[in-house]
Order: C-alpha cells, then sequence, then structure tokens
DNA sequence: GTCTATAGAATGATAGAC
DNA sequence: GTCTATCATTCTATAGAC
C-alpha cells in the first residue's frame, strides 16, 4: 500500500469512526489528506471500495491475534490462573485498544444494522469467537486443576465476555467524547477478579 | 400530534433505525407516509427536529418506565428474590423490547458517536440509570435477608446489568436481521438465574 | 499520480397556489 | 394541510490535461 493511499485509509476511518459512512464525504476525506478528490480515485475504486478495504484489514488483524491467543492457551501450562487472566486482558485490550482497531471497531457497531459484512464481523468477533476462546481455555484450567469441577466451561466463558464486552462498550463511548474511563476500566478488572476468585479451585487458589 | 404527524414519527422512527439518520433523506420518509416534502416540513420544522422528537419521545417514556420500577422497589416486601428478579427482567423488557422504543434505542446506539444527545440518553439509561436502580433493589434485598451479607450491592449491580446489556444488544443485532434468538434469550435467563443463586442466603433458598 | 473542470443525480428546504 | 415547482447545495464519480 502507498504512503498516499495509507493516508487515505488512515484519515477515513478516523472521520467515519466519528461520523459513520454516510456521514462523510469524500471530499472530507481528500481534503484531510491534502489532495483533491479524482487523486483519491486513483486509490480506491468507490468509497464503498474504502470501507470494504477497512473491513478486510480489521478481519485480518482479529486473524494475527486470533493465532496469537492459541498460541497463549498452549503456553497454560506455565502458567498461574491468575497471572494467565491478567496476561489475558492485556492481550485482549492490546488489540481492541489499539488505536486504529477501536476506531474500526466503532465504525462496526456503527454500521452493523445496514451492512452485512458489519454485521457478520459484529456477531463473530464482539460475540461469538471470544466467547469460544475463553470457553478453551476455561476448558484447559478444569483440566489443570486451577478451577472448580463442577463449573461449566461455557456458562463460565459467558459469564467473563459479556460482561466485558458491555464495559468495553462504554469504554468506546467515552473515549469517543473524551470522557473519563477510569471508573469503567476499574469495573473491567474488578471483573476478572471476581471470575478469577468464583472459578478457582483449592488447588488454584494455593497459588495466588 | 395529528395522525399524520405521528406517521411520519412512525416512518422516520422505522427507517433511521434501520439506516442511520444519515441515511435516511426527508424524501423517503415522506414517500413511505404517502404524502410529499413539503407537507412533511409543515409538521416538522426540519429534519433534525424529527431526531430531537424522537428522542424526547424516548426519554419520557423511559421516565415513566422508571417510575414504575421504583413502585416495584417498593413492592420487594411482597415477593420472594426469585419471583422478584423474574417480575424484573419481564419488566425490563417490556419496555426495552417494544417495537418502537427497540427500534429507537437502536437510532442511539447508531448515533451515540456523533450526536451528544444520543450520547447522553445512552451513558444515562443504558448505563447509569438500570445500574443504580439494580443496586437499589440489592440493597432492600439484603435488609431483608434476601441475599448474603458479605456481598456488595453495587458489584453486583454491575455483575447483573453489564453481561444482561451487552446480551441485550446481541438481541437487537439478531432481530434486526431476523436471525434466531432463542440461544440469546436463553443466555439471559442462565444469567439471571446465576446471579440469583449466587446472592442467595441461607435464609432467600428456602424459599425456593 | 495529481490536478481542473464538470457531469448527473440526490440532498434539505422554501414559495406560493389551492 | 396538501400540492407543484423550484432553489441552492452537496453528493459520488469521471474525463482529460499535465
Amino acid at each position: 500500500m502507498s504512503a498516499t493511499k495509507q493516508r487515505i485509509f488512515d484519515v477515513a476511518v478516523d472521520l467515519i469512526s466519528q461520523k459513520g459512512f454516510n456521514g462523510v464525504p469524500v471530499r472530507e476525506i481528500a481534503g484531510n489528506v491534502g489532495i483533491k478528490v479524482s487523486s483519491l480515485y486513483n486509490h480506491f475504486q468507490s468509497k464503498e471500495d474504502i470501507l470494504t478495504k477497512i473491513f478486510d484489514y480489521y478481519e485480518a488483524e482479529i486473524e494475527k491475534t486470533m493465532r496469537s491467543k492459541e498460541y497463549l492457551e498452549k503456553r497454560i501450562d506455565r502458567l498461574s490462573a491468575q497471572e494467565f487472566w491478567e496476561k489475558g486482558l492485556l492481550n485482549f485490550q492490546a488489540v481492541t485498544l489499539k488505536p486504529l482497531m477501536q476506531k474500526i471497531s466503532k465504525i462496526i457497531l456503527l454500521e452493523m444494522f445496514r451492512d452485512e459484512r458489519a454485521r457478520d464481523i459484529a456477531l463473530d468477533v464482539f460475540f461469538s469467537r471470544q466467547q469460544k476462546i475463553v470457553e478453551t481455555i476455561f476448558m484447559l484450567m478444569q483440566k489443570k486443576g486451577l478451577i472448580k469441577d463442577n463449573l461449566d466451561p461455557r456458562f463460565l466463558a459467558m459469564e467473563y465476555t459479556y460482561a466485558l464486552l458491555a464495559m468495553q462498550f462504554e469504554y468506546d463511548i467515552l473515549t469517543n467524547w473524551n470522557l473519563a474511563t477510569d471508573k469503567v476500566r476499574k469495573k473491567m478488572f474488578d471483573h476478572i477478579k471476581f471470575i478469577s476468585e468464583y472459578t478457582k479451585s483449592a488447588k488454584g487458589g494455593e497459588n495466588k
């Protein structure tokens, strides 16, 4: 991707995440890049094409992260439960809080009621995918004896991810408007601590 | 509100909830109502004015519901914990799942990153308000001895509401695209059951 | 790859007749 | 309150010179 194309991409992500796809004229994108509209069309086939490339990028980045998460799954043997969840949250935020990815997440939220591609990504990345991975992690932890035997990994994954997702959602609104996020960030850690302690087996507890 | 004005309002809510404010031309609203654009402007000062009236309506409806929720708080004495949470969910859904209210919720989601009013409603209704009410309910239950003494009502309210909110969010996406919602609805009830059983004191447990 | 110039359609909104 | 007719902008996109 050429330097100019990259700048168009970045500017488009920035503006569309603030005003929505229909709220940003190509004029405004080109203007903020410092080129004319006709030059922009030399890099992208259409306005819609820019959005497609944004979604492509997001999916590719998520795919990369998921691979590293699976790698993390295999490293679970070397970590205590507490350590693992802390690393897990940091890993989670390392992706979702990257400025560019956070902006695209917002775009997906804005477009998912009218754009099928945005809908598919939202359902996959925000809900399904994350939950399955956490479920796998709980299963592995259970095999290791780190968490109680009588708990259902799938249910735990649900409790773990849904609340975090809503908090992440609140976090996105607050950062969008430059409002304080310390309260919601504290809630995220409180939630993780709660799940961690709720699931911890007697054996796992000794590690703390 | 005249019959025509009401129809404009309903059609506008319907279309804007699907395509976003910037995605719906006034022509399309007028066309679906069966009048000309110029006639539409006889009922609303501007396109923006329609959005304002939509937000006004939403806030007024929420205000009404909240009053009935406070009434519900005072009725807690007559119900068991289990009964109370079941009624609470039904009450919650009775508002949020009303077609018109559900559509406006979607509009708020779509506009909250660019419209201050939508942002304020989102932060208030989706996050702050609901949580405070649930916190009060947990406090009252604790006083009655229905839930364990050592639990923090504020934290419980957080655990209760955030997960439900994300599930409601998923529910909105699914219904928007006519996809099956039975799985996520089951999750809602599972979550409530979990919180209900997690918090239940020995005394409260006997009621079941 | 960038520009100027412009096409051609769609936009929000108004004037004024009925 | 509704209509026809119209305005002034704004929109996405293209042609063709440099």
